[in-house]
DNA sequence: TCCTTATTGTGATCACTGCTCTCGTTAGTG
DNA sequence: CACTAACGAGAGCAGTGATCACAATAAGGA
């Protein structure tokens, strides 16, 4: 009996895959102004005209290739997230961020393709929609599951803000609908803040903004990751494992002088 | 004696505005890809080859139109701090955030070019770092000078945080010397927090990354500012100019032909 | 088994790009 | 006035994305 993919379709199959991972090859190496479809060709020994009887244009080479990196950092979040102790969210939000810059790091031009400017008139297709939201729904749902188990602590500093109002329930109220059904809005547009500060950092460190600023990375982002789950409620990791730790270690006295205005209030504002 | 700015020279300032601007026009409708040298020319009625007497090659021109760009968004920040109570640090606070927005808003293509994904091999020329840092000083100072004036709240949680180690001191002592003699590490990180965060969230609504997610930005991105003014220690603005930013002309763009598939985005990436 | 059909690879070709070169022409300078 | 450096124009090169007609071939129905 003859499988149901035919000799072609496989062919077909195992050449679209060849042309992607050529074109990723060249996506790393000159980025994405720099893909030709030409050059893939010739380096698979076929003409030029013959990328055409798999994808249409060069856009939609790209658009694979997107949906193909919105599938790798997704995977990436997910999998971080499901090697920490479900119940420890902090744990949990730490290992997604480092993931995700990890993932960026080691594919800046596949971070860029997705997360850096859009190709003009170029129109995402709807099948990019699903890989494009899975990080985000990582981190949503480990933010929505600790504020459902009762361990989300109230945000801080709240009452010393104006109140929500009308306009910005009604902006995020697809968003708690969609995402975060056990939280406050106050929480919800926190954890926008700390969505896209996240994106924003990783951005600035492989976009270069922080030449002459910055040069080590990786304890900001650390910080800044502590600093932002606290700001949506999350507690700190208990056991905190990952490249750059070093939180925990605080043991030589070295780092911990007091601050400057020698506070030893919890919350002195709340 | 001649005038040091003899005819020629006046011809070659007049043609080179004249270049840039009508390749800012080209980059506000088509995007940086869309940037053609012989096109330029055409408009201008010149021969192909004489645009390269004026920019050496679609690089320098490129970086022409950045180093402006950089001017224009950091003179929007500037004039926006200018303009309110300078010991309301709260509301410069604001005030620059609401200015970079509605810049990026009126300006998405140059945005992109500054804050987007950096064109491969590019390599930035020394003159491209002082209008870079423009808008950042202008935050940093702000920042810093509520410090100085002892208006600067205590950052908030702290004692609840791990003290900072020895890396991530080492990370913003270059940060720390330059721009926030007057702050604690702990607010120099949390700004560089705050920092990331606003064009962290600008570049997501610009590049397509709220569809579906949010559809008004204006109030998240509002509150969002005030959330990071609090997480460095800035108390809420005394004089709010306005509930939300002016995104009347934020549609669009400026030069918006209508793209032929009749969407009302000028690009669309997911 | 045969024959029709749809799919695939190929080379030629078009319009376009950034860029280089040469060749007259002209403004600025001694 | 003469000379040099800057300038504009045109031809040309190598490369690109994309389209086309045409030949070869696998797939599937009669």
């Amino acid at each position: 009996m003859p499988p149901t993919t035919g000799l072609r379709a496989r062919l077909r199959a195992e050449l679209t895959t060849e042309i992607k991972d050529e074109a990723r090859r060249q996506l790393a190496a000159e980025g994405a102004p720099g893909l030709s479809l030409r050059a893939v060709t010739r380096s698979l020994g076929m003409a030029s005209s013959a990328i055409y009887r798999y994808f249409p244009s060069r856009d939609d080479l790209l658009t694979a290739l997107i949906v193909d990196a919105y599938d790798a950092v997704g995977a990436a979040a997910e999998e971080a997230d499901a090697g920490v102790a479900p119940d420890d969210f902090g744990a949990r939000w730490r290992a997604v961020g480092l993931a995700v810059r990890a993932w960026s790091l080691a594919n800046p031009h596949e971070y860029a393709l997705v997360y850096g400017s859009p190709v003009p008139g170029y129109r995402a297709p709807p099948d990019t929609v699903g890989p494009a939201s899975r990080v985000t729904l990582v981190m949503a749902r480990l933010i929505d599951g600790a504020a459902r188990a009762g361990v989300l602590d109230d945000p801080p500093w709240t009452p010393t803000l104006p109140p929500i109002g009308v306009e910005l329930r009604a902006s995020v109220r697809t968003l708690v609908d969609l995402a975060f059904p056990n939280v406050s809005d106050e929480v919800a547009v926190r954890a926008v803040a700390a969505w896209t500060q996240l994106f924003g950092i990783i951005s600035f460190e492989l976009f270069g903004h922080f030449h002459n600023v910055i040069d080590e990375v990786s304890p900001v982002f650390d910080r800044s990751l502590l600093e932002m789950g606290r700001l949506v409620g999350l507690s700190a990791p208990r056991s905190s494992s990952g490249p750059t730790v070093d939180v925990s270690s605080a043991g030589p006295g070295v780092g911990d002088e007091v601050p400057p205005d020698g506070e030893d209030e919890f919350w002195h504002l709340v």
